[in-house]
Order: C-alpha cells, then sequence, then structure tokens
DNA sequence: GGTTGAAGATACCGTTCGGTATGTTTATAT
DNA sequence: ATATAAACATACCGAACGGTATCTTCAACC
C-alpha cells in the first residue's frame, strides 16, 4: 500500500531519536507522529499502544546495535583489538546520536528508559532488560577472550566481570549526560575498563586520541 | 500561620518520595499535592514552579545524605571501616526508601533525575551536577584516606578513581532498577568497588550479609 | 481589637495527553 | 471492473497536565 514498512520503520526511528533527546514521559505519541511525518491515525494502525512503539524501538534499536558488536567482536580481531574497538564504539555511538539530539552525551535510549519506567510499565523494563542481556553475552565473550589470551591479571569471575563493565559504562553515559560532556566520557572511560577488568600494565594503550577510528595495536 | 515550614517540607518529601516510584515527568503537580495533604494554592505558593520544586527537593534531599555521609566518613572510622559503611549504607539507603515505592531497587532519584531531564529543563540537570559534585568530594576524601593508609595496591590517580566508583554505583543501581532486584546489587557492589580501587588482597572482607548493619572489621 | 500580609483553599484557565471512531485512499486478488 | 482489506487521514474524546486568579483563613503586631 502506502508503504507500510517504511512508515513503520520512521515511526520506530523517530521515536529512538526522540527519546535520546528527552524521556519516555515526556515524548508524546503527538510529538512523534508530526516529527515522522505520520499521522496518528497511521501510528496507531501499526502500534496498539505508546508501550508497545518503544519496546518494538528497543528491539530495532538492537538490530543496529548487534550490527556494530559483531563487527568490533569480530574474530579477525584478537581480544585485545576486540576491547579497544568496544572502547571506540560507544564513544562513536555517542557522536553519531548527536546529530539527532542537540546533547552531547545521551546514553543507551532504552536501557537508561527501563530505570526511568514507572511502577506500572513493566513492559518498558523488560525491554531494557532483554537489551541489557544482550550486551551482557558480548561482554562475556570478551573478558572470556581477553582472559584466555593471559592479559588480564587475577583470574576474575567472568560473568561478574561483564557485569562490573557494563554498570561502569551505564553510570558514565549518564554521568556524561548529566554534565553534557562528552570529553567526560572520554576522560574516564578507557581507564574505568582498564581498571575493571584488571588489564597487565604492558597491554594497556595509553588512549589513541578516543574517538578518532583508528585501530589499536597493542603489545 | 498553619506552619508553613511543615507544609513546604512535607511536598519536598512527598516530591521525592514519587520520584523515587517513577520520574519526573510523570509524576504531575497534582499528584504531589495530593499525596502531600496540600491544595495546589499551597503549592504554588511556596514554589513557583514544578522544576522548581524538584531543585529544592534535590537540595533538600541532600541535606539527609550529606548527615548520613557525614556519620559513615567520622575520623572515628578507619578508611577500611569507611569504605565497608559506604557499601553498607547505599544497600541500606535502597532497603529504606523502598517502604515509600514499592520497587525493590530505585537509585539516586535526583542524579537519575538529571540524566532525563530533556533539552529544556537544563535546571534539573543542574541539581543533578551539584549533587554529583558534593558526593564526589567524599569519594575524594575516602580514596585518599584509603591511599594514605597504603591498602591500595598502585598509584592512582585519586579524583578519576572517585568518579569511577561514582560511575559504577550509579550505573549498578540502574541496573537493579531495572531488574527490580536489591539482591542484584548486592551481589556486585563490594566486589565492583573493590576491583576498581583495587584494594590489597588481604583487605578485603568476603561480605558480612550485605544489609545487615553490623561494623565491618577489617585486616 | 483592628490591621496587615502570609498561608492556604477553590475553581478554573488553555493545552496537551493517550487513545478511538470513522472516514477515505490505495494496492491487490479475482 | 469490482470487491476487499490493508494503509492511512481527520476529527474528536475524556482526562490530566502545569499554572493562575481569586477568595478565605489565620497568626502576629501595633
Amino acid at each position: 500500500m502506502r508503504n507500510a514498512a517504511e512508515t513503520r520503520e520512521r515511526l520506530l526511528e523517530t521515536a529512538t531519536c526522540l527519546i535520546w533527546q528527552s524521556n519516555y514521559s515526556s515524548v508524546g505519541v503527538n510529538d512523534i507522529c508530526k516529527q515522522a511525518g505520520v499521522t496518528k491515525g497511521a501510528f496507531y494502525h501499526h502500534f496498539e499502544t505508546k508501550a508497545d512503539l518503544y519496546v518494538a524501538a528497543s528491539r530495532h534499536y538492537w538490530i543496529g546495535m548487534k550490527r556494530d558488536l559483531d563487527a568490533i567482536y569480530s574474530p579477525s580481531f584478537t581480544p585485545l583489538e576486540q576491547l579497544e574497538n568496544l572502547i571506540q564504539l560507544i564513544v562513536k555511538k555517542q557522536e553519531t546520536e548527536r546529530i539527532c539530539s542537540e546533547r552531547e552525551v545521551v546514553g543507551c535510549p532504552f536501557f537508561t528508559l527501563g530505570g526511568q519506567a514507572g511502577a506500572g510499565e513493566a513492559k518498558l523494563r523488560m525491554a531494557a532488560w532483554e537489551m541489557e542481556e544482550h550486551v551482557q553475552k558480548y561482554n562475556v565473550a570478551l573478558i572470556r577472550g581477553l582472559k584466555a589470551e593471559g592479559v588480564l591479571n587475577g583470574d576474575p569471575d567472568v560473568d561478574q566481570l561483564a557485569r562490573f563493565i557494563n554498570h561502569f559504562i551505564q553510570g558514565l553515559l549518564m554521568y556524561g549526560r548529566v554534565l553534557n560532556s562528552l570529553d567526560a566520557v572520554r576522560a574516564d572511560l578507557r581507564g574505568g575498563i582498564y581498571r575493571l577488568i584488571d588489564l597487565k600494565e604492558e597491554y594497556r594503550v595509553e588512549g589513541p586520541a578516543l574517538g578518532s577510528s583508528e585501530a589499536a595495536d597493542a603489545a
């Protein structure tokens, strides 16, 4: 018909973009429709409720995120390169999404959204949880690789350490958002992760202009 | 007159309590008034706008927080005891505030609030920033003490490490909020902080039933 | 004891909220 | 060509939003 798939996607992406800027409850259905150039009738044709849209948008967002993660965790990279790729990706993501929001730092819109969700909005919390479980797998794989490579001190619990990384990154991004400073994120990101995973000194890299996309070489 | 101070405080505390449960934009002035048993006339007699109330509530919340922090960082404690006190306090705070919210974990309402704040709500971001700067001082003091005591490995940057701690805690609390599980917080809190500060093995304590308020004895 | 102004109450403003009812367009299958 | 259902558009709903205007009540001071 009038290209249902594109309409749906425009709604999903507009919604994502608008949450970057603020949050779930202050972004209205009307805002989304107007910004997407879609009428309310179309909106409620594609989604039952506002919450359903956000859940769908969360999953839609994950698809893109997964593609990025699969790329940086490609077996063609050494674990150390994967780690550096992750660090670069986090910063780059914030830079990219800055175009749609005027803020410097936005964080992960959907995980943050779960934290904002009120008592009645269990759907949103679930979506955030889903997102978290996904990235947890990737973090675990990274840590496992690093550990197997023998570049970590001690013998850390892989799953727990993966969670630590996530906690730290989410907290840091929120901090950056409050300060509205991507530099604040850059200043702490690498160091914090290094400390958490306890990367052996000789493998640490001083920080090759965080934000530039050059590959890291370790050793 | 009809006890203005008490009315004001009831509004502040009710507002705080209601943000615990959800977030800024979904808690209305009417909700606050109804819950506080105060009419709207009284509300707008005491506060110019909704945002102003939240800023005031944030500062009011800090007063109580500061009292708690001053207590646990009392010089009568060794730095190691202070650290343990902090860990206990974080969990206990969540347990306490659970009474007013039905959730298990709520995080810091006002720092979180800054992260949610939209583009136009700079006031809220500033309040969150203020809060963050306050706790940063306390974290710095703690790290400095630990370092002077010689219980930390290496020679970490005190200010940065204090920020790391904050990032981690905030991220962990958000994680706990999403999962709605205080146990998830308990499971990662101590371990994450230990890893971040790189506390020497011999000073680590295994976790004396996190949540019970017994003083920690280290060594 | 009367005056004054803070404190609080009530009713209401215009706007926006999420959601719906119903109409119109358009692609496709027959 | 016509039927049919998906894809949208328009107009509207009641409720709630933040905020205001106006009125009453009460406490402190002279």
